[in-house]
DNA sequence: AGCACGCCGACT
DNA sequence: GTCGGCGTGCTC
C-alpha cells in the first residue's frame, strides 16, 4: 500500500444532461473546491474534449488514485435541486429511459441553465401586473362535498395516505373542494401544488386562487419570461408562498414542505410530456407525494380508466360527487343521426336542421353558442355513406389510416396494410367517403348562415401569439361574441354562465383516430363539452352531431353515464389487451436513411420478440407482444423516417433498464437513433 | 448530443 | 499524391 492508497481520494459523482445511457460520471475534486461540492450543484467538467456543465448527484471515495479528470469549476453557492428533487430525477431517468442528467435539466426552469440571474432580472421581474383576483366567495358544502372533505381532512394528516380520485360530475363544484384543501394544507404549515392541464386554465383558475390565497399563490409556467419564473422560484424555495398553481412542469415546483399535490381533470393527454423524458405528471406526482409523505389528490369528471382501475384495485381512495351544486340539472343532450339527414334540402354541409334551428333561438335570446369540431386530425378516414363502417384492422381495433402517398390504408400498430377499398367491405356498397374538414370550414359555414352573429374561432391556429387565449374568451365573456367555434381546447373547465346551447359539429372525428384511447377520450370530449352548458340560471341544451349515433361513447356521454362507460371500455380494454391490463412501452426509431431505420426497427422487433416471448406457457396469463415495426403517422418528420415497435406486457414492473440493455446490446448504425416511450398516450 | 478518428472520391 | 466526405464510437 501507497501513501496515496491510505487517503482516500474524494470524488463527484456527475450527471450529465446529453442522451448517454451511463448516470453519472466520476470526477476528482480539486482540494480549494471539497467544501462547496455538494449535491445539487452545477459544475463544469472536462468532457471527452470540451467543457460542459453537469449537476454533482453524490460523492465517493477511492482507496486508491483512478486516471480521473478534475472539476473546472463549481457554479453555485448553494444547490439549485434539493436531494429530494435529485432522488425524483433518478427515478424518472430510470423509469422513462432518459439520463439522469437529461430528467435533472427538464425539473429545473431554463434560468438555471444559464447561470445566475442578475439584479436587472429581479427589479424587471417585481414589474410584473397584479391578476385581478375575484372576490372570495364562501360557499357552503353539499352534502356529498361535505362527506369527500372529511376524508380528504382525515387524509391529509395519513403519512401514508393513498393518492385519491375525486369522481365529480361537471358543476359539482371540484373548485371549491381543492380551495378547502388547500387552506387545510397551509394551516398544516405545509404547502401545496395544483396542477391543471394547460396555461389556458392556469390563468383562468389564477383570478380564483388570487381571491383566496392572496400573496401565497405563486404562478409557475413555461410562457412566463425567465425574471418572472426566477421570481417565482425563489418565493417557492424559501417558502414564502406556498401554493403553487402551474401545468405539469409545476409539480417539479422546489417546496420545501410539500403537503398536498392536486391534479384537476387527471384524466388530459397534457399531463404527458412528448419529449425526452417523457413523464406522465400523474405518476410523478404520485411518486413525489409518496415520498414527501404528501397528499395527492385527482379530480375530474372523466376519470382515466388507469385511475378507476387503481381505485377499483384499492390503490387509490375513489370518491363520487354525483349531484351539480345548487341542484342544477344535468344539461339536456340530443344526439343527432346525420345519416337521417343526407340530402335533406334544409341541412347545410355541416348543419343539421335542429343544430340550426337552437343556434337561431340563442342569437334572439341573445345566448351564448358553443361549436366544437376537434379536427387536429392529420389523416383522413374513409366511411361508407350507406351503412357508416369505418375501415378498421382485424387484429388492432384501431382505424386505418389513409396514406396518401401509396394510396393504402394502413394500420399504425402493426403495419397491416391494404389497397383503399372500392367498396365498402362490410355491405359491399360502391362511392366510400373520405371524411374531413376543420374549424375554419365550420367559421365560414356559420358566417354564411347567420350573417348577423358575431363569430370568434379558438383553435391552435388562432391563438399562437401570447394572450390571444383571454382576449378570445375575455370577449366572450362579455358577451361580444355570440357563437364561438373550436377544437378541445374550448371544451376544458371553462365556467361561462351565460352560455346555454353548445353542439358538436362532427363527433365521430376523434373516434376514427388510430388509438385504442379514442372511444375514451371522444366520451371525455362530449361529456366535458355538454359540461359547459347551463352554468348558470337556465338550462343547458347539448346537440352532439353524428353519423355514429349508437357509438357507446356516444350514447353513454348522452346520458352522462361515466360508470357505464367505464364498465363497457374496461371490458373492450380486456379482451383486446390494452392498458390497464397490460403495459405498453414504445420503442420510436428514426434515420435520415428509409432503409436502416427500417432494417432496426426490424432488428429491434426481432430482440424484443427473442427476449419477451419465451416464457409463459399459462393459458390464463396473456402472452407478451411485441408490434410493428409499423410507420408512424408522421413518417417523414424534419427528413427523418420514423418507425415504431411497441411491447404489450401484461405487468406493470418498470422494464426500462431491461429494454434498455437489450437495445444497446444491438449493435446500432450511428445514423440511427431510437428513443422509448414508456406508457405512450399518443400512440404516434 | 457533439466531436474526433477513419477510410474512399475529385482536385491543385 | 492530398482535402474532405460523413459513417462509427466514446465520453469519468
Amino acid at each position: 500500500m501507497t501513501d496515496t492508497a491510505t487517503n482516500p481520494i474524494l470524488c463527484a459523482l456527475v450527471a450529465i444532461p446529453l442522451p448517454i445511457t451511463t448516470s453519472a460520471f466520476s470526477y476528482l475534486i480539486p482540494e480549494g473546491f471539497i467544501p462547496k461540492a455538494i449535491p445539487g450543484v452545477r459544475v463544469n467538467v472536462p468532457f471527452r474534449n470540451r467543457e460542459i456543465t453537469g449537476y454533482i448527484v453524490g460523492t465517493e471515495s477511492f482507496a486508491s488514485e483512478k486516471k480521473l479528470k478534475p472539476i473546472l469549476a463549481i457554479l453555485d453557492d448553494q444547490p439549485v435541486l434539493s436531494a429530494k428533487m435529485l432522488k425524483l430525477t433518478k427515478w424518472i431517468g430510470e423509469y422513462y429511459g432518459s439520463s439522469w442528467g437529461e430528467a435533472i435539466e427538464n425539473a429545473l426552469p431554463r434560468w438555471v441553465k444559464y447561470g445566475k440571474k442578475t439584479a436587472k432580472y429581479i427589479e424587471k421581474a417585481k414589474l410584473k401586473t397584479e391578476v385581478a383576483a375575484e372576490k372570495p366567495q364562501d360557499f357552503t358544502l353539499t352534502v356529498e362535498q361535505q362527506k369527500a372533505f372529511k376524508t380528504i381532512q382525515n387524509e391529509l394528516v395519513n403519512k401514508k395516505a393513498k393518492p385519491i380520485l375525486i369522481y365529480g360530475v361537471t358543476g359539482s363544484g371540484k373548485s371549491e373542494l381543492y380551495i378547502r384543501t388547500i387552506r387545510e394544507t397551509l394551516k398544516q404549515n405545509r404547502a401545496a401544488i395544483c396542477m391543471v392541464p394547460e396555461i389556458a386554465l392556469t390563468e383562468q383558475l389564477q383570478r380564483f386562487f388570487a381571491g383566496q390565497f392572496g400573496d401565497n399563490l405563486e404562478i409557475l409556467h413555461s410562457k412566463m419570461t425567465d425574471g418572472e419564473r426566477f421570481l417565482a422560484w425563489k418565493r417557492i424555495e424559501m417558502g414564502t408562498c406556498r401554493v403553487v398553481l402551474g401545468p405539469r412542469s409545476a409539480v417539479f415546483a422546489p417546496i420545501p414542505n410539500l403537503g398536498l399535490i392536486i391534479m384537476d381533470e387527471e384524466h388530459e393527454g397534457s399531463y404527458k410530456q412528448e419529449t425526452t423524458p417523457r413523464y406522465h405528471a400523474r405518476e410523478v406526482a404520485a411518486w413525489r407525494a409518496k415520498h414527501e409523505n404528501a397528499l395527492f389528490l385527482m379530480g375530474t369528471a372523466t376519470p382515466s380508466l388507469e385511475t378507476m382501475y387503481m381505485a377499483e384495485q384499492g390503490e387509490v381512495t375513489r370518491m363520487d360527487l354525483t349531484q351539480r351544486i345548487d341542484e342544477k340539472a344535468m344539461p339536456k343532450v340530443e344526439v343527432i343521426d346525420l345519416s337521417r339527414y343526407q340530402g335533406d334540402k334544409r341541412a347545410s354541409t355541416m348543419f343539421s336542421p335542429p343544430l340550426m334551428r337552437e343556434i337561431d333561438i340563442n342569437l334572439k335570446h341573445q345566448e351564448g353558442t358553443m361549436l366544437l369540431l376537434n379536427r387536429r386530425g392529420f389523416s383522413t378516414s374513409i366511411r361508407c355513406p350507406a351503412c357508416n363502417t369505418v375501415e378498421q384492422c382485424k387484429m388492432c381495433q384501431v382505424s386505418l389510416t389513409f396514406h396518401q402517398e401509396k394510396n393504402l390504408l394502413l394500420c399504425h400498430y402493426c403495419n397491416y396494410q391494404k389497397k383503399v377499398p372500392e367498396q365498402c367491405s362490410s355491405c359491399k356498397a360502391p362511392l366510400l367517403r373520405f371524411m374531413g374538414f376543420g374549424t375554419e370550414k365550420v367559421e365560414s359555414e356559420v358566417a354564411r348562415l347567420f350573417p348577423n352573429a358575431r363569430i370568434a374561432r379558438m383553435d391552435a391556429d388562432t391563438t399562437r401569439k401570447k394572450n390571444s387565449h383571454e382576449l378570445i374568451l375575455e370577449e366572450f365573456r362579455k358577451r361580444k361574441i355570440d357563437i364561438l367555434i373550436g377544437t378541445q381546447m374550448i371544451a376544458k373547465g371553462f365556467d361561462f354562465p351565460h352560455v346555454t346551447l353548445v353542439g358538436v359539429v362532427l363527433a365521430d372525428v376523434g373516434l376514427r383516430l388510430p388509438d385504442f384511447r379514442s372511444g375514451e377520450r371522444t366520451f371525455q370530449l362530449l361529456t366535458q363539452f355538454a359540461g359547459r352548458a347551463g352554468r348558470g340560471e337556465k338550462p343547458g341544451r347539448v346537440y352532439i352531431q353524428t353519423y355514429m349515433a349508437d357509438h357507446p361513447a356516444i350514447q353513454f356521454a348522452r346520458h352522462h353515464d361515466f360508470l357505464s362507460f367505464y364498465s363497457h371500455e374496461k371490458a373492450a380494454r380486456e379482451t383486446y389487451h390494452y392498458p390497464p391490463y397490460c403495459s405498453l412501452v414504445n420503442v420510436i426509431i428514426r434515420a435520415r436513411d428509409e432503409k436502416k431505420a427500417y432494417v432496426f426497427a426490424r432488428e429491434i422487433r426481432d430482440a424484443m420478440k427473442k427476449e419477451f416471448l419465451t416464457s409463459s406457457p399459462d393459458p390464463l396469463t396473456p402472452e407478451p407482444e411485441v408490434m410493428g415495426p409499423a410507420p408512424l403517422p408522421f413518417y417523414k418528420l424534419r427528413g427523418h423516417f420514423r418507425w415504431h415497435v411497441m411491447l404489450k406486457i401484461p405487468q406493470a414492473l418498470n422494464l426500462t433498464p431491461r429494454i434498455y440493455a437489450l437495445l444497446m446490446g444491438l449493435k446500432k448504425p450511428s445514423a440511427v437513433a431510437f428513443q422509448l416511450d414508456v406508457d405512450p398516450f399518443n400512440i404516434l
